[in-house]
DNA sequence: GCCGTTTTCGGCCCGACTGTTTTCAGTCG
């Protein structure tokens, strides 16, 4: 899978072009490209082998071909040539904040810089200054990138960003008076990670708001202030940013600063060609506001339907929008049941009555208890002996508790060799199974997708769990070709994971996508090891939002009679 | 370099804030 190292390359090519100051509009068709590589949810050598490269929007003649040169001989002239004289360690410090490719170059052509530690040894200096256009605060002002980047940078998971901005808007309305005060950007879209924190507030006082919000506890350093903006960093080095509009402008600065970024350039060029112009305050026509207090209005002026902000990131859903054929996407209310709830008899940390009756409490129709089997030891798993007690111990809470259906269950390992940690006799006694890769983390991917694949194949297993098994931020996906597991687990109705679990998003939106795309079942788990983990579901649910999964392709939104169907069709598939 | 209800050339999103400037360029989102 090339896709990442293909957008690598672009990304390098653009920063190349912009430090160059060659035209801004080849430098976009770049990132464009870029990001259309990463958008894509196949293998990029699979489109090129059926000679589609161009069917990708963004990609035209010239970056086919420099695709195709780049599969096929591993390079690409136009990356050696964009690179020529530009040093590598010039092109390291294009991230520092407060320093732009102009500046960059300034200082490169003046003073002979290439590295951070020169740049930093030239503003202390004072040698800076003496640049025309660069003054002292400038110098500072890099100083101070300079040590932001080295000490945060680092993307944020969602599970993480989110309470930390509902902490901060929920201060900022007891501190000052604001009508709207919500989160927007990445973190509306519910990305896995936000690389910052964007909060839209609206009131009549935007300098005061922007005061009180700039001096809140967990600001650290101000980066910008103004009468409408504030920019600042937290105590932890993540950077947020606040804007402020009247509320009449609500919802386009809502839709403005919600995104995504191209998202947004979509819309603004649909505007233009109807001779509107958008901006965060409404549509204008002319020097006329035409609307701009909602969100609706913002997309239905301009002839689209209103686009769910999961679904903002350029990936078709503009045109769906303007056809009206946006998917009416999976939510909260159609979850029946979580299917995969640890319980103490392995490494969770409630008893089963308690997962139960709190799965009750959020209205689940249906609960699976699936704790580790025999070789994940470390978990405490359950030998067959165990695991007949355990199920012995549901069998005496189904008739204790009423309103809910306890499913019997398993976590079971797939061993390295492909093999099952319970014999198949053991299994058919077992409601749903769900298997998962648990250790040899490192196999090639031809003996990982072998592995799986014996798993999707056994008519016993259900559901794949956290299929590729990465940890965000921490454990890259093990090697596994992605579109062999789904392809067979379409065949077979086998189900695949999506671990609401925020450091695992496994599958994350974009496989996700592709796996419902080719008829693939899913299942929106939690993996809760505590009873707080079951609430973990919202994230599970954006993840499959925003893969444009509707309800029919998840099995636990499925009413108990259908689920059982499906599971008596797993038992008697071979 | 891409792309088409301004179609094969001539466009390409829009505004806030900062610093160094005496009217605006650079950077950011």
């Amino acid at each position: 899978m090339k896709n990442q190292e293909i957008a690598q390359v672009f990304d390098k090519i653009a920063d190349c072009l912009e430090y160059k100051q060659e035209s801004q509009f080849r430098q976009n068709a770049y990132r464009r490209a870029a990001r259309a590589m990463m958008d894509l949810s196949e293998d990029v050598e699979d489109v090129y082998a059926r000679g589609e490269l161009k069917s990708i929007p963004g990609i035209g003649e010239g970056m086919a071909e420099k695709i195709a040169e780049y599969l096929d001989t591993g390079t690409m002239v136009r990356y050696e040539e964009a690179r020529r004289g530009v040093p590598d360690t010039l092109l390291l410090m294009t991230r520092i904040p407060g320093l732009g490719p102009k500046t960059l170059r300034l200082v490169h052509e003046k003073l002979g810089v290439n590295t951070i530690e020169e740049l930093e040894a030239a503003a202390k200096s004072g040698k800076l200054n003496e640049l025309r256009g660069l003054g002292p605060k400038k110098a500072e002002n890099i100083l101070r990138g300079i040590r932001l980047r080295a000490e945060s940078g680092q993307r944020v998971r969602l599970g993480v960003a989110l309470p930390l901005v509902e902490t901060i808007t929920g201060q900022l309305r007891r501190k000052v008076k604001v009508a709207q005060c919500l989160p927007a950007g990445s973190l509306r879209r519910m990305r896995e990670t936000v690389g910052d924190i964007d909060i839209l507030a609206t009131g009549a006082d935007g300098p005061r708001i922007v005061e009180a919000f700039t001096k809140l506890p967990q600001v650290r350093d101000v980066l910008g202030q103004g009468d409408t903006k504030g920019t600042v960093i937290t105590g932890d080095g993540l950077q947020v940013d606040l804007r402020v509009v009247p509320e009449e402008s609500y919802g386009a600065a809502l839709q403005y600063f919600t995104g995504s970024k191209s998202h947004n350039i979509r819309l603004r060029e649909i505007a233009r060609k109807k001779r509107l112009k958008v901006n965060e305050y409404g549509v204008f026509r002319g020097e006329k506001s035409i609307c701009g207090r909602t969100e609706e209005e913002v997309y239905g002026v301009l002839g689209l339907d209103w686009v769910p902000p999961v679904l903002r990131e350029d990936r078709g859903e503009i045109e769906a929008a303007q056809e009206h054929r946006l998917p009416r996407l999976v939510e909260q209310g159609d979850i029946r049941g979580d299917l995969h709830v640890h319980s103490k008899w392995s490494d969770g940390k409630a008893t089963i009555e308690q997962m139960v009756l709190a799965a009750k409490e959020l209205g689940y129709e249906y609960v699976a208890i699936s704790d580790h089997s025999l070789s994940t030891v470390i978990a405490k798993g359950l030998d067959v002996a165990r695991l007949h007690r355990q199920m012995d111990e549901i069998r005496k809470l189904r008739k204790k508790i009423d309103g809910i259906a306890i499913l019997t269950s398993t976590e079971m390992d797939i061993k390295p060799d492909g093999s099952l940690d319970y014999p198949d006799d053991v299994l058919a006694e077992i409601d749903i199974v769900t298997a998962s890769v648990h250790s040899a983390f490192k196999q090639d991917r031809r003996q990982m997708t072998e592995r799986v694949l014996r798993a999707v194949e056994s008519p016993h297993v259900d559901i794949i769990g956290h299929p590729t098994g990465r940890l965000i931020g921490e454990r890259e996906p093990c090697a596994i070709d992605l579109e062999a597991v789904m392809k067979k687990a379409a065949q077979t109705g086998t189900a695949l994971e999506v671990s609401a679990q925020w450091e695992r998003l496994d599958l994350d939106d974009v496989s996700c996508r592709r796996a419902a795309e080719m008829g693939v079942r899913l299942a929106i788990n939690t993996d809760a090891h505590y009873l707080t983990h079951l609430q973990y579901m919202r994230f599970g649910i954006a993840t499959a939002q925003r893969a444009w999964v509707t309800k029919e392709s998840v099995v636990n939104a499925w009413p108990l009679e259908e689920l059982r169907a499906w599971l008596e069709r797993a038992a008697v598939a071979v």
